[in-house]
Formats: structure tokens, sequence, C-alpha cells
DNA sequence: TCATACTGATAGTAATACTATTGTGTTAAA
DNA sequence: TTTAACACAATAGTATTACTATCAGTATGA
């Protein structure tokens, strides 16, 4: 069952921690489920005023705009990915272990680690699928990272990094690495069920099992 | 000096071809540069209109809307690469060899290869880096892959796999290897100016040669 | 019970993403 | 040489989007 652990992000991304209060929380909620069925574009506050019952106004008062939003709730993806990889890999010795656990971990910690009540972490996995790159593929990437708005990202990057050089010292592409694999799992599921010709995965049952066993291979060459 | 090539994309990305008169070159030429300044998010077809001289529904009787525009200049370099790699690899036999001539293209076609007088191909080289995947993270990618609009992308990644497999018959991930080698020097170009935590490479004059330098390295132990 | 914070309700504005219409100059067929 | 077709510019107009401002009601708590 969920216990509700407390994600810590940039206040820069709100005007009015959503965390705080039922209709933040209600925020949160709505906003993943109608950036999943509708996608970035066609979402807008009035339409997530109605799906919520509340009005464009008050949702204002929380987020400057979607687009704040969306980075915030990706850097929830990212932190509590982290978050996860942290307690899935602390007692685990080997790093090549917690380098297989890291892996699962992109491809399935949204199936299988309820986190909190008010978050579907499923729909925020496709979510980020979908979304994420739009975050940082801005002409204000450079003042939002001053504003140290992709810290999740980065710091879940090092996290993974410190792996790669524990495993193997030498490697020359560490970061590299990391976030190669990261976007790689988001880009082959996307990939499987949109654009399959770009892919060897299949868009089937065992999807995610097999791009899991793809990073592997990847990883398994690129370190031995 | 520059040879005038025609690049074929298909009919469904325009309303009338731009490459038949000498507006819709100008549209084609001045989208690029305004993109590139600009980025997608703030770019409309008023601001274009202005910067070149001509008006908003003018520019409507070219292209429905400025997404269908970005997939179309987008398709161009896609099908540019495309071109440029089978020239160049025409007349090498060694699979090998190819591979690094289609690395170097992935990297620096857009330097070295002036094709069509009306386009600046490095700034649409900086328009894909910035702006490529949002042509497909949309609602309407089922739609329009149906519609044929990213057969140029799909193409490139065929024909980069093929040599892949000519190096290595049995490697399992051929298409996927090759859209990931496409999409990494993308994204690691845009890390090192923008987010330099998430890669090893650095934003400085030889930024593309050690771009090209780590994808080799990748691909080296991948298929060796 | 007074002050404050929070939300809902409503209205309004500026910009965006188009569409429609009309007039004029150019080309190209008859 | 006339006429038809076409391309483009110019203008105007509409619906939607992205916000901002104001005010009133309710709950909270001091």
């Amino acid at each position: 069952m969920a216990v509700n652990i407390r994600i810590s992000l940039n206040p820069g991304l709100y005007l009015k921690d959503p965390q705080e209060s039922d209709l933040g929380r209600r925020i949160v909620k709505h906003s993943i489920l109608l950036l999943e069925e509708l996608g970035f574009e066609q979402f807008n506050f009035k339409k997530l005023a109605e799906a919520m019952g509340s009005t464009e106004a008050s949702i204002y008062r929380y987020f400057e705009n979607k687009h704040l939003l969306l980075i915030y709730l990706v850097s929830w993806y990212w932190e509590w990915l982290s978050y996860m990889i942290q307690i899935k890999t602390f007692n685990v010795e080997d790093p090549r272990k917690k380098l297989e656990i890291i892996l699962h971990s992109f491809v399935s910690v949204s199936e299988e680690n309820p986190a909190i009540e008010y978050v579907n972490e499923s729909s925020l996995h496709n979510v980020v699928i979908s979304e994420s790159t739009k975050v940082y593929h801005t002409k204000e990437v450079d003042q939002e990272n001053k504003k140290g708005f992709f810290l999740n990202y980065k710091n879940m990057v090092a996290q993974v990094a410190a792996v790669i050089l524990e495993i193997k010292p030498d490697f020359p592409y560490p970061s590299a690495l990391a976030s190669n694999l990261f976007e790689m799992t988001n880009n082959h599921i996307y990939f499987a069920d949109h654009l399959p010709r770009l892919t060897e995965i299949k868009a089937k049952s065992s999807m995610k099992e097999d791009v899991e066993e793809m990073l592997k291979f990847f990883v398994t060459k690129l370190l031995e």
C-alpha cells in the first residue's frame, strides 16, 4: 500500500506548493491524467479546471503556466525514480547488480511502486515518455537551468554515472551513458507503440522486459 | 559550390509545393532562420511573414500550420542526410568504413555540404537538434505516421541498420542502434550547450569531433 | 469577532491561429 | 490581343488560448 513520501522539488517551479493543500494535490492528480489523455499541446488550464471541477484562475494561483506545471510533474518523476533507485540499491554491494536494478527501474518503477495516493505513477510515466523532452527543448532552457529546474534530472544521471564508474572506473563517458540509457528507455517504449520501424522492440505484453533486456545487452557490451 | 539537388518529400506535408515557386523557397529559407532564432513555441506565421516581407495568408497557402512546416523541414534534413550518406558510401566496400562515414555525417553533414542555395544547412541542423523530437511527440503521431510523414526518418534508419548488419549479421538490434546513434548525436550536442552535466562532451570548438569519437567508441564496443 | 487565507465566479484583454474576400499584376492559352 | 487563370498582397474578421483582475463567500485561527 502507498506510503506517503514527500517529494521535494524546486520551489521556483510553483507559485504555491501544491503538496500543501487539497486543491494543489488535485491539480497534480488531474493534470497527470489529462496530460496523458490530451498531450501537452491540447492540454490547457481551462480544460483541467473543468475536469477537476475548479476554475482556471484557481489553478493559476499554483502554477504560472502549463510549461512550468509540466516541468514540475517531470521533475517529480525524476526525483521519485532517483529515490526508488537509492532505496533499492541501498544494501547491494555488487555495482553490476546495482546497475541491473537501475535499468529495471527505468523501465518499470512506475508499475511496481505506488508511492503517493494522488499520483498515478503509471500515467506519469506515460507523460514522461511522451512529453518530457519538451521541458528542456525551449529557448528558455538556459535561464531555467540557472534556476535549477533540471537538477533532479542531473542528480539522477550523476547517481547512475557513479555506479557505472564503480563497475568500470576508466569508462570515459559515464554521464553520457547514463543519460542515454534513460532517454533510450523512454524512446524505445514510444517507438514500439508509434514508430515501430525505428526499433526492434515490439508493442506486446513483454515490451518492457524486452526493453530492459536490450538495455542490459548494450550496457554489457559497453562495460565488459 | 551548391548544386541544386531536388529533395522529394511527402506531398501531404504541404498544400502547395514550396520548391516550385520563389515565394515557397523564401518560406523555407526564412522559416529555418526564424525557427533557429525563436524556437518552435515563439515562432508563428505572422512573424515569419514579417521577417520575409510577405503576409500570413500567403504562407497559409503553402503550409496548413507551423507543425506541418516543421515536419517538412525536419523531413528535408532526414532526406538530405540519407542522400549524402548514400553518395559518400557509394564506392566504399568495407562496412566499418561505411559506418564511420555515417557517424561523421550525423555530426557534420550540415557543415560540409551546401546543397541548396535557399537552405542554410547549418541552421537547419540546429533546428533539428532543438526541435525535431516535437514532430513525432504529439497525439496525432499515429495518424501522421499513417500518412507517411515520418518515412524519411524510417528510411534513413533502415539504411544505417543495413550497414550495421553488414558488419555484424547477428546483431540483434540494428534499427534500435541506428535510431539511437542519431538521437544521441543531436542530444549530446544539445546537452553540451545547455545541460552539460548530462554528458562528457564539452561545448568547445572540437565539440563535434568529440561527439563523433564518442559515437565511434560506442559502436566499436557494441559491434566488436 | 476580526483578520487572513483560500477558492470560486465572473469578466475582460492581448495574442494566436487561422479563414475569407478582394484587387492587382503576371503568365499563358486562344 | 484578348481573356482566362493564377499568384500574391492587403485587409478584415473569428474563435480560441493564455492569461489577469476583481469581488464575494467560506473556513481558519488568533
